[in-house]
DNA sequence: TTGATGATTAGAGTAACTCCAATTATAATG
DNA sequence: CATTATAATTGGAGTTACTCTAATCATCAA
């Protein structure tokens, strides 16, 4: 059995398959910001990247993850990961708000097109719901380590959730306003709204005293 | 043209589109049931209530309907409505909670398996969120009108997002330990706990002295 | 150069829907 | 009761997203 050596990050191959992905996304979202989401089909995208429709379901699972897919978020959890451990989560999260806040500027209207397109179209709409999960599940863990607690802790989960949907609402707002002011900032706003943070930090401290 | 007189509530056809509607739902859920989600077509439930695939179609715009159709939701719309116009939005929330309570016991084992499938069969997941958003917006332009602020106020669709979701929270919570406890009592939980009933009151009484 | 491995592809199949035109059941009217 | 209008049911044809499989083709390691 001959031992597979690491893979080289920038072999041929691994060039190539990152292009094919990146195409196929491009002319993807080219297309249905063209033709709409409904009207842009499997077939049409292939077609545009000169690839097969067979293709297209080697790099993406359906036609939604195209447009779901999304480079901020593994960013986000990096950089939640990276904050220090005993750092009060509302902290941290303020910390990587404002870290993002530059990219988010920077890609305005990339983010605003697809932001549109997971409000409008009903299927990603009800997909994005699914990536909101992972999200609690990311968090949820994260912070149920900190403290010292179960990982499917209901506290946790519920109060998480909340910071979730104030970031989901923000984006709505933001939308709502077509991107004209500052993302982070209605962001802000909405979790200054449920003022969660005071309870989040209770969540993250871990418990120190009771050890 | 002949004017259509109003047709009667109890005519054979209603009575009998009643009957086949609720046969589909039936036989639906015990096809589901004995065989998954995934696994049941609706060519079998069209079989098994022997109607046409072409008929399911007719009385239910997609197989999710089917299963996440819910006779509760109407229900507690009403009740909401009923609620007099200048009770605090908390005390009414609770209130309905409260009158649904012994339907929810009653009907502990129906509830429980159809939370099941919406829970763990993804693309009712997803669909769900369909119907949370409907919720969101029904109940933001209740507030809405008594408070006199706008339909889209940013504050208000926070507030009632986080509420709701401390119900879906409570209800995957409940799912979780098997429908063992009180349902309304997890849902009482997760209201405590995000603590909003505050801010709701806050924002639901009508701005008298403003006026 | 060769042999392994991974990427691409065509093709056949499934199932959820949509659309439409034909048929059948019920209701209203003279 | 006979007739006409209306509504429900149906079959059939078509679209599309997705799955599975087996063959072919490109890259890589030796």
């Amino acid at each position: 059995m001959p031992k597979t050596i690491t893979p080289i990050a920038g072999s041929l191959r691994e060039r190539k398959k990152l292009k094919t992905r990146e195409s196929i996304q491009r002319e993807a979202m080219r297309l249905i910001q063209k033709q709409g989401y409904d009207k842009t089909t499997i077939e049409q995208i292939a077609a545009a990247v000169e690839v097969s429709p067979s293709t297209f379901f080697n790099y993406f699972p359906s036609k939604e993850d195209v447009v779901l897919y999304d480079a901020y978020d593994p960013m986000i959890g990096k950089l939640l990961l990276d904050r220090p451990a005993d750092e009060p989560l509302s902290v941290a999260i303020r910390h990587v708000l404002e870290e993002m806040g530059g990219i988010f500027e920077r890609d305005r209207e990339v983010i605003l097109a697809r932001a549109r397109l997971w409000i409008e179209v009903p299927s990603l709409r009800a997909r994005l719901w699914e990536e909101l999960e992972k999200g609690q599940d990311f968090m949820s863990g994260l912070i149920a380590q900190r403290s010292g607690r179960a990982a499917d802790d209901f506290e946790i989960r519920v109060t998480v959730m909340v910071v979730i949907m104030a970031a989901m609402e923000a984006m709505r707002e933001w939308v709502r306003h077509d991107g004209k002011g500052s993302f982070v900032a209605t962001v802000r706003r909405a979790l200054d709204l449920i003022d969660a943070q005071a309870r989040l930090d209770s969540l993250a401290s871990p418990d120190r005293e009771t050890r």
